[in-house]
DNA sequence: TGTATTAGCCTGTATATACAACTAATTTGA
DNA sequence: TCAAATTAGTTGTATATACAGGCTAATACA
């Protein structure tokens, strides 16, 4: 049994991040200083830098010279690869944000729910479904299913003040996550809620994440391909500009 | 005009990287040891470190103790956002790859694409036109643009041999990169050339990349929407796993 | 009271030094 | 000749030290 030597600024890391992720540490909460963790922690000041520095590189933390170090606001960003919240989009575009619920409810998932969540057919698991608008317009629908034990709250929340995905980063925001995007002809309940022609192409987005490995959303989402692209970018030359946060990748993949 | 005074660590990256991006360092070629650059360069070794690990930790070399440094095959990862190279994923795949070239001369760009690229009407531009095939399965329509200047000899290249991906890469595999990705009901031509049922959706990427911030290609990609869908991944705890790579997001756009 | 100075904290960078672990090539020794 | 030991060069980590620069709050002064 060999014990694999671990570095003590990743020892620091780890432990810093496990406090964010348990919600010990809060976002925009203060984070100790390079001194403090010198004293407490029993490292040199430069150990404690690395640690602090690369968190804040990742995007973990934010930290200002004369200030402090404080945590990421990872609301704010949200998931890069998620959608960012569609009513902040919606807003900065300048634009009138509505949404109407059409479904909130706790239910007995499908067999293709249950299978995609790894959980039993029995388990019970919240649902909700709403409709997003912008101007009015009907530009997202969003069909959600979620554990109940990862967000046993979920059925109170108003789904009118604040959006499915804003209330979940809010719980966990260090979400792994995996999303499938397809083209499809959708069904008559999904176009005439999108106010779609028949016929019309549909850009779907599947996603689900996962805390500590463990499934604990999984979503569909709708738009017209007539209104709705996903824009994606991609900056290699990271050199001079600023903190990278975050990577994902996309593939395409045989069905 | 006060001189912002560059971090030497930084410096030192930002030479690395213009020698890579210039072709002056090639891909798996050795890069200058950490000793080696505190003569030539008159920096401490912790200096050195820094900007080796750094460059390491973004993904532009492969270090290994008791080996040296040496700079990453970027072609390998490719762009990550970019479909990997069609031809190594159908290979991965463990399918017969294969390709049928329509078109591939020097042509005039429509307005479309010379708004696109920001080039004149009257600029003489590259155009490739194929079909990727997984086993005899039309997968994607490639249809691509390319600035001359940015790839001169691209029109005597045998793209039965090379994607035209993997030969533009391997020209400068530093590419800004911007996607978007829509879902279309296809026109005849592209239906056709996909083998594609009438009224069936097809999801296409466009796609522009640049180099040193001017526009050097610009394609479009065509996948059959009931056979092909893009996927996503996202991990956010980088804290113990590999290299992080490259960064990018995806958006939800109106259009 | 009001303003200017100072002190003290913070991060950011840079250096010198040290030891460990890994690898390849060379040398040593049987 | 072959195998083992040594050596040199590499990255990886950790420490102590130093100075610069940003920011805040306490202090000194008029």
């Amino acid at each position: 049994m060999e014990e694999k030597q671990i570095p003590r600024y990743q020892q620091l890391k780890e432990l810093i991040i496990n406090q964010i992720s348990s919600g010990a540490l809060k976002p925009l909460e203060r984070v100790p200083s390079e001194n403090q963790l010198v004293v407490s922690m029993g490292v040199s000041r430069m150990t404690a830098n690395r640690a602090l520095r690369e968190l804040n590189d990742e995007g973990y933390l934010d930290r200002k010279a004369g200030i402090g170090s404080f945590v990421s606001d990872l609301k704010a960003t949200s998931h890069l690869l998620e959608i960012r919240n569609i009513a902040d989009e919606v807003a900065s575009r300048g634009n009138l944000y509505s949404s109407r619920i059409i479904n909130h409810s706790m239910i007995s998932p499908t067999k293709e729910i249950s299978e995609a969540m790894k959980i039993s057919i029995d388990t019970k698991i919240f649902h909700v479904l709403l409709v997003h608008y912008e101007e009015k317009v009907p530009i997202q629908i969003e069909d959600r299913f979620i554990d109940v034990s990862f967000a046993p709250h979920f059925i109170e929340q108003d789904f009118s003040n604040i959006t499915p995905s804003a209330y979940l980063s809010s719980i966990s925001p260090l979400q792994e996550a995996e999303q499938v995007v397809r083209a499809i002809i959708p069904e008559a309940f999904i176009s005439n809620l999108l106010e779609m022609d028949k016929g019309k192409p549909c850009l779907v987005i599947t996603r689900r994440t996962w805390v500590k490995g463990k499934p604990v959303t999984f979503g569909r989402f709708y738009h017209p391909g007539d209104r709705y692209e996903l824009v994606g970018h991609y900056e290699p030359l990271k050199g001079i500009n600023s903190k990278h946060k975050n990577k994902n990748f996309d593939e395409i993949k045989r069905l």
